[in-house]
Formats: C-alpha cells, sequence, structure tokens
DNA sequence: CACACTTACGATATTCGTAAGGATT
DNA sequence: AATCCTTACGAATATCGTAAGTGTG
C-alpha cells in the first residue's frame, strides 16, 4: 500500500506547521479530514509520523528523518507534470520541419512567423531539402513534419495535399515564346534551357512531361538556386520551366511567364507526416496552421 | 489539479506495454477503469499521453519524453516509503543510550545481545558516562534513551524507574565486618577504605550518608574501575562499598560482602528520556525491552 | 468478424464535513 | 476555560467492474 499525493502533501505542510488545525487551513480541508489522512499515512508506513499529546503535535524522530524527503518527492513531481503542462500548452516544445527549397522560401516564412509569434518558447526547425530527402526524414523521426510532394513510396507516410501548382515557363521579356497566352509544353523543344538541379521534384516532373510529349531540351546549364535561374533567364542565356509558387518568389523586371499546357501538369504540394506515430501538440499546432493558411491564401 | 500516484503508475505500466487490456492485467484492473485513469491523466496534464487509433495505442511524442521521468518520479517514491517503513520495522535504524558505567556492565549486556538478535540491521552504540553526563546527553539529543538515577533538575526529562538498588560493604574474606548478617554504615568509619571516583553517583551517595551517620571514611585509594575496587578489597588493602548490581559483576573468590543498614538506602535506576520529545521505533523497542526485562530479573 | 478501446451505469469504497468527546495548558 | 486533537456518523465524491457500443484490421 503506497501513500497518496494528498497524505504526502498533509503531511509536509503539517509538519511545517505548529499545528493540524493550521495545516489543515492552508490544505483547505477539514481539521477531522488532515487528521485522518494523516492516520492513514501512518498506518501505510507501519509508525508513527508525529506524537500527538493532548494540546501539542511533534514530529517523531521517524518524520523528522522522512520530512526532507518528502519535501523533495513533492517538489519533484509538482515540477514533473508542470513540466509536461507546459509541453502541452504549446509554450515550449520542438518542432523540425523539412521542406522542399521552394516551399521553404515561399509558403513558409509567413506561417513560421506567425507561429513564431504565437507560440514564443516552441523552437522551430526548418531543413530545406530535396523531396526524397524530405520523405527520408519524416520516416525517421528527424523530421515531425515535412513540407513536399507526395512522397512514392508512401505505406508508412500519409499525405495531406495543401494546394496544386502548375508550371510557368519563363523568358526574357520580348522572347517569342511569351507573344500567346500559353506555351505548350512541345515549344520547348531546342530552345536553349536553364535547367535547375536534375535531383529535384520539380525538374524530374519537368523532364517527364517532356519524354512524353517527345521532346528534349537544350540544356545549356543546371543551377541549384531558383534566384540563379531567374537572373541567367533575364540575361538571355536562355529559358527555363519553374513551379507557378517558385516563380512567384524570383519575379523581377525582365522577366515573362507563361503557363505551360498540353498537358497542364498539376504538382500536388502537402504535409507529410509519420502514418502511425501521432503528432506532439507543438507540432500539430503547426500543421493546423499550415492548411489552414494554404486554404485562405493559395 | 496534480495527478495521483495510481494514475502515474497506470501510465507507467501503459507505456511499457503494448495495449491498454496488457497493462490492465498488471495493474489488477478493469480496462475501462484504466482507460478512465489515462484520460483523467490526460485531461488533468492538458494533452494526450497516448494516441489511440481503434485497435492500437502508441505514445504520444509528449508521452515518451515524460516516460523516462515518470519511472523515475514512480521509482523515488516507492524507495521513499519503502526506506520509511524498513524504518518503522525496526529492520534499520539508530539508537544511542547512555549509562551509567555500572549499569552498562551489568543490565545492559543481555539485553543488548537480544535487542541485536531482534532487530540486526539497527545500530545501537552505548556510552557509559557518569551520572550528570548521561541526563546531559538526552536533554542535548545525543542520547535517546538514558539508563541512570533520577535526574537532578527534570524539568524536561522524564524518569521511568526500573529497579531498586542497595549498597553492600566489600571485604576481603575473614574481615571482621563480615561476622554479622548486615554491617552498619557507622561501622565504616575509620576502616581503610578503596573509594570509587568521587564525581560518580554511587561515590556521592556514600558520601552523603556518611555525612548522615557522622562519621569520616579513611580513604587510602580512589580508582575508576569497578574490577579494580575488587582486586585491590581482595588483595587486603581496604574495605569498599558498592551499589549490589556493581558488586555483582566482580563477585570473586576471597570477597564478601554484607548489606548496609543504618540507613537502608536505595538507589533508584531508571530510563531517562526527553519529556515532549518522542522516542524512534527502535529507540521504543528497547524501551520497553528494557523495562521487560528488569521486571523478571531485579 | 474479432479484437481493442470507449461509453454507460449501477455498486462499492474512499474521502469529506459537521457534531460530539477527551486531553492538556 | 480555552484550545487542539480525536472519534462518530451521514453525505458527497471518486473509483471500480460489468455490459453494451464503436471503430479498425
Amino acid at each position: 500500500m503506497t501513500p497518496t499525493v494528498k497524505q504526502l502533501r498533509a503531511f509536509v505542510v503539517s509538519a511545517q506547521s505548529d499545528s493540524f488545525a493550521e495545516a489543515s487551513e492552508r490544505l483547505h480541508l477539514s481539521q477531522p479530514a488532515l487528521s485522518l489522512a494523516i492516520r492513514k499515512l501512518e498506518s501505510g508506513v507501519g509508525g508513527a509520523l508525529f506524537a500527538r499529546s493532548g494540546r501539542h503535535m511533534t514530529l517523531t524522530p521517524e518524520g523528522q528523518a522522512f520530512l526532507p524527503v518528502a519535501v523533495r518527492l513533492l517538489n519533484d513531481w509538482t515540477e514533473a507534470f508542470a513540466d509536461l503542462t507546459e509541453l502541452f500548452s504549446k509554450q515550449r516544445g520542438k518542432v523540425t520541419v523539412a521542406a522542399l527549397p521552394t516551399l521553404a522560401a515561399g509558403l513558409l516564412p509567413p506561417v513560421i512567423s506567425t507561429f513564431g509569434e504565437r507560440h514564443p518558447r516552441v523552437n522551430l526547425s526548418v531543413h530545406d531539402v530535396l523531396a526524397d530527402e524530405v520523405g527520408q526524414r519524416v520516416r525517421e523521426g528527424r523530421a515531425d513534419i515535412g513540407v513536399s510532394v507526395p512522397p512514392l513510396d508512401s505505406d508508412d507516410l500519409a499525405f495531406e495535399p495543401l494546394l496544386l501548382d502548375r508550371y510557368v515557363a519563363v523568358c526574357p521579356e520580348g522572347h517569342p515564346l511569351l507573344v500567346g497566352e500559353t506555351v505548350a509544353w512541345a515549344a520547348l523543344a531546342g530552345v536553349p534551357f536553364i535547367g535547375i538541379n536534375r535531383l529535384s521534384s520539380a525538374r524530374q516532373a519537368i523532364d517527364r512531361v517532356m519524354a512524353e510529349v517527345g521532346g528534349t531540351l537544350d540544356i545549356r546549364c543546371e543551377v541549384n538556386q531558383i534566384a540563379t535561374v531567374g537572373r541567367m533567364v533575364a540575361a538571355g542565356m536562355g529559358i527555363s520551366v519553374l513551379p507557378a509558387l517558385s516563380f512567384r518568389q524570383i519575379a523581377a523586371a525582365g522577366l515573362g511567364h507563361r503557363p505551360l499546357v498540353e498537358p497542364v501538369i498539376e504538382r500536388r504540394l502537402g504535409i507529410i507526416t509519420r502514418r502511425r506515430q501521432p503528432l506532439s501538440a507543438a507540432a500539430s499546432a503547426l500543421h493546423a496552421l499550415l492548411r489552414e493558411r494554404a486554404a485562405e491564401a493559395p
């Protein structure tokens, strides 16, 4: 029979008071109730903690020896649960999100900003990595949340769509491709092209479509940074293809763009989480915020 | 609202089981009762510790983070109370007793021996000191129990009589004083005398009586050890006076003794404790044992 | 369809507060 | 006489177990 927390608190408060009457007030308890609680505690441990002598009450030697142990026990107890409560109230915690570079730079910043305002003591870290790596990090638990395209082998990963993106052709101003309202994928064949990293999900989608329509890109250069693509295109080194959301980040004077059609390729962007693994309270809050923002502002 | 011990134990056992059903068996609890306990704990800390998904149950990140804290908390808890219970079961503890040298050598050894058998893990230490020192040590808490004559200024000390002792004249065999059945105090005057330490309670009583009957002792020697007195008397250096209990310890061939009368002096021996301070369980056990032994064997 | 968890509800156990009884200063 | 602790007892509360319900694999 192990004592209860109430009983221990009753003991500590009583030991620190001059009388059970005084202690009962501090504990918001009637005197007899406290008396009974102490008695039960004593019978539980098999001996007297207090010596009652009619009017007076004193700690026994065992009670004196136990008091410091009891206060430490009680402090540890309340502290541990206060920590846990704080964790749940999202005042504290740590969230790691893995996102495609495009999204890390485009969609995430405003979300992260308001999240930081709401939960200032939550440690939030963003890793901008390629699609494969996003899935891998979430799968291995190195990231709580992934923001990316649907993972390929999504057995233990869950994907929740947030928004749809399409591709645009990016050209220097005055380029012939800009005369129409849209550009067909086949029209890109043979035109000098600035490609983004071969491993990126966008590039892989582009290559897949070009193979479908039976054309080949005249790739003059391959770069990693979206911004670099923009400046090269503006400089007239060639044209490029970017997801619309990515283009929005680098839109600048000297750059024109047209939606790509035939076929219209939709790029599904969304949240990746572990399927059989619940999110932490803080991660869940970020998840909700992401969904909310994606709904209101495409 | 701080959780209860039961709830914490329910959490730990559940976290270490594959299902609530399994955990409920270990806890000797019905499944719904366990479910409710966990739910209450969760509502107490403001968030989910487990993620239920119909058939399966998993720890949330917060639950995982809290588990090690919880097991430590639970271990500390049970360990602390186990210690306390052990203390009360008198399997462990420390008792310090201060006793007159006479009693430490005569009355105490058999008591201590059986006490040691009954409570092998109790640390028992005996200090053989003079009467004043016995009282002082108990008063200051340096000894739990004193065994001595009644303390002089017994305001904060309690004295419980154990047995009555009388004085005997100790003489070498064939000494003239041994012819009668008793010896009068006045007959000691002028006879060569071996005295014990002037500060001892026995000696002070002897001096007081001699002053009463109007005689003076012919003190040839003063020694501290009772055994020394015996050997000196046996060697014919003089006679002496000892409490009967003390004499019993050194009774040997070559020594005779007779009760001292006119007046018959009763020496009250008993247990000294602090008046407003309860005894520890172990000390209380020794106290009871002392009383018991004194009653059965004077 | 079987298993695991949840909800519902009646029964039991524990705890609480008021009132009365003792003991000590 | 006053104060503090205890005991007694009825009431409120909490917990438990059985039974029925719900969702998942």
